[in-house]
Formats: structure tokens, C-alpha cells, sequence
DNA sequence: GAAATATACTTCACTAGCAAAGTAATAATC
DNA sequence: GATTATTACTTTGCTAGTGAAGTATATTTC
């Protein structure tokens, strides 16, 4: 039998990353208000030039319509804020608000903690070679 | 600096399960109808005996809330039935009608070729090396 | 055996995603 | 340069999860 099905691969991946998010979201939301996608979102306009909803949905594997939903809580949080791009009058270029980036900022202790027990109970051979197996399925499943 | 941190092992985890559910998703509620998440429900249901709401909820790390909510919908889509426990006059017991069961007999197809597709990417020993990992970070997590 | 506590489930208001169908601006084609 | 197609985003209605607070049934404790 197939050794993704007899091991039920996909399974125990969704069970796995259901668990983390659950624990990180309520370490960071209770510490600074703010979920781990709030977080992916704040980071990649921190770290990228110019983003669009595009730009970062794509980055993110999301669609649109998560994508206009998420600025808009973002918005209202009063996190990051969009203009016009001056090139294409459709897209919207977003940009960290200065709460936005001390919320980033804040946020590195409780992801720092966070790490620390995965690094205790991981090796750094078994991180780099879950980061591996994880980057092949995520580009071979993200471009379909 | 950690390797987790330096690697962002949370975030690829993320991305990667969200990648993998879409696919999956979208193969299982097209052919089927039925969403992975009420899959593995429908599944656990089938495989083990007497399971309560709770039981459920344990066995996938998910809250009491989520888990009346997806018996609901099942229940809707009447795939599965439940009845008071004889034993507690709090809990459901859940079991699959006829309907259920043929549902989960025809997902066999759409996920055997999605794990084909896995099996193609990824060496045995590197699936067996990735579940061993997931299962670690799932011990781990869920016991918090 | 009554009172206090724990447990199984529900309800509510929220975040976070999807697909499908729509709008408006840009790009390509004739 | 008008028409057509594509693209960036929005809206709507749905699934799927969270936590907090509530109800009702067990269970424990005195």
C-alpha cells in the first residue's frame, strides 16, 4: 500500500499544524492581540517593497477573497493601511502603520518562546529536514 | 540563532498544510461532496466504537464547539446519526448512516490518487521521517 | 443524601479560509 | 482606437475553527 496512505500523511500534517497554530495563536493573541496570520501578513509587508493584496495572497497561498477580508480586519486594527498604486490603478500597495510595526516588533518574544520548544524537542538535522520535505509539497501543491 | 526561528518552521508548516488541505479539498468536494475535515470525522466515526462528540474532538485536537458545530452540518448532510449515551445521559453517542458510509467509500478514490501524488514526490523514508516528526510536534502541542 | 465540582454539550460572537459571480481598470488584439 | 480579454479586487454565502459563558447531567465530597 502507499506509504503516504498507510502512514495517513495527510492526516496527521493537518493535525500537526492545527495543534501549533492553536498554542501560537493563543500565545500571541493573549500577549500582544494579534494571530499568527495577522502576523504572516505584518511580516511580509514589513520585509517586501511595494505589496500588493496580490502579491502577498500569492506568497501565502491564499485567494482573494481571504485576502480582503484579512486587510480589512488589519485595517480596522489599524495595523497596516493601502493606497493606490501609482502604476496600476486596480491594485492596492499596502504598508505597515507605526502600530503595525511595533505589534512586529512585540511580537518577537512570544514566537522567540514558541521556538524555543520546538528547537528543544527537535533536532537541527530533523527542523532542516522537515523544512525540506514541507517546501517540496508546498511548491508542488501551490502550483496547480 | 534557533533553527525553527531561522528556518521558520512555523510558517512552512502553515503554508504547507494549507496547500495540501486546498488541493485535497477541492479533489473530495468535487467528486464527493464532502470536505476533508469531514472525512476524517466520518472516518474516526467508522473505525472506532462508541465514540462521543468529545472522543471525536480528542482524537483530531479540536474544542467542544467545533465539534458540535461539524455534527451539525453532518448530521444535515445526513451522513452520520447520533444517539444518548446509555452509559452518559450528557454525551452523543455517533454512528455513520448508510448514506456515510457511502460517502466515505467513495472518497477512497480522490484521496488514493492524492496520496499517489505524494508518494510520487516524496521517498518512503522520507514520508516516514516527516510522520515521525508531525507526530512528535502533535504529542507535544496537543498536550498543553 | 445534599452540596459542590466536574464534565458533555450548546450558544454566541468572532477569525480565517473557500468558490462563484461581480466591478473596474489595464493590456492585448484587430 | 474600439473591442476583447485579463487582472486586482470585492461581495456573498458557505465551511471550519477559537474562546467564553451557559445548561444539564454525572461524580465527588462532606
Amino acid at each position: 500500500m502507499s506509504r503516504s496512505r498507510q502512514t495517513r500523511l495527510y492526516h496527521r500534517l493537518q493535525v500537526a499544524a492545527h495543534a501549533l497554530k492553536k498554542s501560537a495563536d493563543r500565545s500571541t493573541m493573549s500577549s500582544v492581540g494579534v494571530t499568527t496570520a495577522q502576523a504572516a501578513v505584518l511580516y511580509i509587508v514589513e520585509h517586501e517593497d511595494d505589496m500588493t493584496q496580490r502579491d502577498v495572497a500569492e506568497l501565502l497561498g491564499l485567494n482573494d477573497s481571504a485576502m480582503t477580508a484579512m486587510v480589512t480586519r488589519l485595517i480596522r486594527l489599524k495595523l497596516i493601511d493601502r493606497n493606490r498604486s501609482w502604476k496600476d490603478g486596480r491594485a492596492w500597495l499596502l504598508s505597515l502603520t507605526p502600530e503595525g510595526r511595533d505589534a512586529l516588533a512585540q511580537l518577537q518574544a512570544p514566537l522567540d518562546e514558541f521556538n524555543a520548544t520546538i528547537d528543544e524537542l527537535l533536532s537541527d538535522a530533523e527542523i532542516d529536514a522537515l523544512v525540506a520535505t514541507l517546501e517540496k509539497l508546498t511548491t508542488r501543491f501551490n502550483s496547480e
